[in-house]
DNA sequence: GATGAATGAGGCTTCATTCAT
DNA sequence: TATGAATGAAGCCTCATTCAT
């Protein structure tokens, strides 16, 4: 059975390598990232590097992998039992946002995923993560409705759609100065500067406007 | 008063070079545009380009200028006038079905603008886009709301965010697998394939739901 | 009709590539020779290298290629009149040195192609000359034994070989050590230096003695 | 006294490692051969390797010892008798050729040596080769010209040099496809494929040819 | 103005060698 | 002594940009 090297390695260097992969291609995207760079980053030598990867689109693969892992991770935390949805959605949304804070870089690297200039580049990767994501919000779009909590002629699948969309474009804001413009332009009257909570609380305001 | 190089050229010429350019943008991205691909695929020489554009970042901002006023211009067919808001809202997503099929490598590149991997690239021009259309859907909100087509209870920002998210999201869909694979999955029960006017139609059956 | 770039130079500053590549090629053998010192000998840049040729072993190749050329040529100055083998013959081994000295590395790295190391790598390309090479001495041998000046219960190719083999192996003397040593030491009583003038009067005692 | 590490082995995986280096310095060439390659073909740690030898170039060396050693043992093996040379020739030959068999790498690495891309490498040690073979021709041919086998007017070395070449370039014949298409070309009137015994046969018509 | 050859810095990757365990 | 992970220099090649014609 053979582990790949970088399997061997102790989980804290593992980590340690890939956040500082993630940092580095968030800050510059994948083809920008340079080899040098991320080593430099990550504290250990070029050739290491490819002891550890094929190459630096497996180094890129895998931080897209621990990603996904992050996400599932968090998604535990999620607060799932018969609470009703009007504390459910403010938890998930908050929920994300300390994780954006620590993890953004993955996350930032998340979001090029979806960008054309990366090609099928991580296509089935990122997939992965919208179905699980889609199928939160179908459970909790259920729920309350069962619950009565929403309005009930509404399509389930519309509803997490349109939640998600709101989380998707909420943590693009988080993460991209184009999308926190946009965000605020929308929702905050332009204001500069929304801190999370308060953006947060315009999102649900939009919920209870649209879902009662 | 220096006039451009490149905008003496013939209209036509410049059309020419331009779309070229966008087309290998689209395709391969910023970074990984080679300025020899462009200018092979333009039918200019490598020399001329220079002389054209300050270098590889002036021809792309010039390229997402191109961009801004193909959106603008389409801007123009949108029925403006009084018209139910249930003949607009379609009016509005067919119209920039063709253009996205006709522009497409421009709507490329100006969805890649908003990846955080272009840094702070654009981010004044893409900035502009947005202003609009934040207006757009506002009229409209208001005005559907002022001839009481839409619920009153609503505010005309979160209905106006609420309806350019579904527009960006069904473009997204139209340019990027990723995009395309999560309208489907939400809103056609993860057909495979959809037709620019199938999506539509769902998208308005969202709206509906959500606004009357 | 496509010509390659490298082709387009001025055929002074194409040799002045070739040697250049030649020599260190014929220095360092093809692997341990670097593009870099290649590009520095030739006097031209690295990226200019590719222009010319795809990758090392498309400039190898054409390296090669011009040993081939450089060969034929020298074949033409071969007298092929009906001068008695023991003229013809000195003066193909004397024409040979020349070529040996000025066209050294060229040999060199003929020389090389032979080598088991170089794997299948210019197969093709070195076969071409020992077909010359064959028809040149069967040729030789025929019109000798026609003309009674060696033996004629000898077997053409036999004396076209043995001939062959001379010439071979003199060849090698003046281009490897290891094989100059060999010859000194069957041919010379182990005497140190040799010129070539020296080489080729033992090379031709040799012949006398079996060939009449 | 400082035995090197290696000696110390046991001889059977001092072998094993020199034929598995051998191995990989026949098939890729000095230069290509890999450390790593070469270490997982010997079953030893790439540090054991340093252990044993001082470097890449150390173990070539060793390598290249083991050659020589095999081929004196060989001569060992050689009838050195009273026998006619028109049996000691062919059995020579055909001694030579199960040892090209079976040690065929490394005397692929022997061949190599003399080419002239690797240098002045093991200039020495080719040499020791050279001179035993140059007194196992000249023996040969001294006694039999002494018994009146061959022709009594030829110089001893020109007949050690005559018979050596045969020998070398059969060899090479054998190890190099450029030198097989060229035996057979001369010899076998271009025949595609000819066996071993098929080739001595041919070498043995021309020795008796030039030499009776 | 237009051309396209030339430049050379910088990118990714390999690999002989060292060293901590 | 043996291991194999780590090192980092060096290699090949690309490509945005410049410049001579």
């Amino acid at each position: 059975m053979k582990t790949s090297t970088f399997e061997k390695l102790p989980e804290q260097k593992q980590i340690r390598i890939l956040d500082a992969s993630a940092g580095v291609f968030a800050q510059k995207g994948y083809f920008q990232a340079g080899i040098a760079e991320i080593c430099q980053a990550a504290g250990i030598s070029n050739g290491a590097l490819y002891k550890y990867f094929q190459n630096k689109k497996g180094l890129y693969l895998v931080v897209a992998q621990r990603t996904l892992s992050l996400l599932r991770e968090q998604e535990n935390t999620f607060p799932m039992g018969n609470e009703s949805i009007w504390i459910v959605l403010p938890e998930i949304f908050e929920a994300v946002s300390p994780f954006l804070k620590e993890y953004k870089d993955y996350m930032v690297v998340y979001m090029d995923m979806g960008s054309p200039s990366m090609g099928e580049f991580a296509l089935e990767l990122s997939s992965t993560f919208e179905k699980w994501s889609f199928d939160l919000f179908c459970r909790i779009a259920e729920t309350a409705m069962a619950k009565g909590e929403i309005k009930n002629d509404l399509s389930i699948e519309d509803v997490a759609y349109f939640m998600d969309n709101h989380l998707l474009l909420y943590t693009f804001s988080c993460l991209s100065e184009h999308y926190n413009r946009r965000f605020n332009q929308f929702l905050a009257k332009g204001a500069d500067r929304l801190s999370n909570r308060e953006k947060i609380e315009r999102v649900m305001d939009s919920f209870r406007q649209f879902l009662i």
